[in-house]
DNA sequence: CTGATATCATTTGCATACGAATGAATTTGA
DNA sequence: TCAAATTCATTCGTATGCAAATGATATCAG
């Protein structure tokens, strides 16, 4: 075999393996999907709630009242966005804020008893809807998928 | 050991494991979390170009003119999304849209040579990017953690 | 004690992301 | 053929998500 059979199967025959870019093979892009396809089924069972809504309300059940910038730490969201999602809540009534006696900068942040309701009520459909996300792989393969996932977080 | 008794461990002590709701284990979660750290990770390499945006420019870049709907559903963007990504890139001059001859619905989106020039620069950043998202994972479960996850988007 | 730092919350601006409604153009089907 | 259904693009409204700037408060260091 020449040197120029090497040169041409490096730059045509393996093209498709080494050289392109696709799109649909990079961790960036599916993991962009996998996201998209999980709020679409938390949408589908919980409507009235974003994940991120959720995940406020289900820590604040989880550990009672803190301060928002504390929640935000615990549920992964920057100052700015978590003031947006307690916002909303706040307007619906299922959290209440209230000032700091000791630090007069922090905001508290607890459930109303709607709010302790509505978590209550809504973390049996968050199981269904962690189930669902998870039926297109086994009960071992999600056990490793979430064993990686969490590696990657 | 009386029937009370079961009653407590129940309640009590798999209260931990059985009953409670512990956000951070949940896909959801953690599958946001793994999307964040990403972005993050892409905003750190490439500052002048988001994920959508270079999706839209690496899928171009592979398949050529195509409309923007087809874009959109290529790179998993809904119509008004694609739109506004469309929208910023056409304004930077990385792409141009035209009609299509035949179906006047159509808008046709191409690259333009700056926004060639740009793709090609940027894809070894992209691999870059790949590699250091799944650099807390060995190859084998990195190659194990795509599998999944692709077949959970 | 006090000036420098750090923390907490807010605001603004920009960029996805998607549901719903709308209008234009095309395709289908009776 | 022509009315109904579908497709494509746009617009509007709402909700994350984050960088950067700002103001108030608290902590630290000399």
């Amino acid at each position: 075999m020449s040197g120029e059979d090497n040169l041409l199967r490096l730059v045509e025959a393996e093209d498709g393996d080494e050289n392109n870019y696709h799109l649909q093979d990079q961790v960036g892009f599916i993991l962009r999907k996998a996201h998209q396809r999980h709020v679409s089924l938390f949408a589908a069972h919980i409507a009235d709630l974003t994940p991120p809504q959720f995940a406020a309300l289900a820590k604040l059940y989880d550990i009672g009242e803190t301060s928002q910038n504390q929640l935000g730490t615990l549920i992964a969201m920057d100052a700015a966005t978590v003031k947006g999602v307690i916002d909303r809540l706040k307007a619906r009534g299922l959290v209440e804020v209230s000032k700091h006696e000791v630090d007069k900068r922090r905001l508290l942040v607890n459930l109303t008893p709607e709010g302790r309701e509505a978590i209550e009520r809504l973390i049996p459909l968050a199981r269904t809807i962690t189930e669902e996300t998870l039926a297109p792989l086994t009960a071992k393969e999600a056990a490793t998928f979430l064993r990686l996932l969490a590696k990657l977080a």
